[in-house]
DNA sequence: TGGTCATTTCTATAATTCTAGAAATATCGT
DNA sequence: ACGATATTTCTAGAATTATAGAAATGACCA
């Protein structure tokens, strides 16, 4: 992942709300939930709630699918790992960290 | 580390500028680096660097000493593995994640 | 004690984000 | 078609953040 795209991920998480539903959406897992649900966990308005999930929709940490008059909301497990990785790789000490070569050592 | 603490973080850490201090000085390793010399790399004005410094500093994340007539600046290592310990906790899938116990059992 | 360097603080403006009520949209059951 | 439910979009005001020039501060040197 590129700094800017990380800064962007970082950015909208940086909000306790959104960290908060992006945190209840990885606890309830790939099945994600419902809007509604989310709100009745954090007990917000909808109009607001619903700008913040937009947030993280536009940034690619959510997706959206409609399953009749609900929308569930998954997390991108995908993302926020790119977003972990860049974090370790650029911006910790750079410690166990294995490199690729390492891996595919270990794995034969 | 608590969800409002790791929601700080990640909104100090979600500006462009600053997550590009924030891993230049990364690189730079404990010693850290002098404003001037971010100043140099990032090619920003002064008075808009030391107002983006000051946004890591307040929230735990860069650590200032004056040497002379310079002001170092230094990463806070251990916070950011809170942060990276938050973030793998609780918004990642939860796999490879030894326990306590694991880690004691592997040393042993 | 005057000058220069390094950096911050002051100041002001522009831009963005947050919040939430109200209205609109989409879906379903009848 | 109608009413209920789920959620978004519209709207607008309040609050916050970003930007950067100018002035101020602190440290060193002659």
């Amino acid at each position: 992942m590129e700094l800017n795209q990380a800064a962007r991920c970082l950015e909208k998480l940086g909000h306790p709300i959104r960290l908060e539903v992006f945190r209840l959406l990885v606890r309830a897992g790939p099945e994600g939930l419902p809007v509604g649900e989310i709100q009745e966990h954090l007990g917000v308005p909808a109009s607001t709630l619903s700008h913040h999930i937009a947030h993280l929709v536009n940034v690619g940490l959510v997706a959206q699918e409609r399953q009749g008059r609900q929308l569930i909301c998954r997390p991108e497990f995908g993302l926020m790992d790119g977003l972990i990785d860049f974090l370790t790789a650029e911006c910790c000490m750079l410690v166990d960290k294995p490199s690729e070569e390492d891996k595919t050592r270990e794995a034969g």
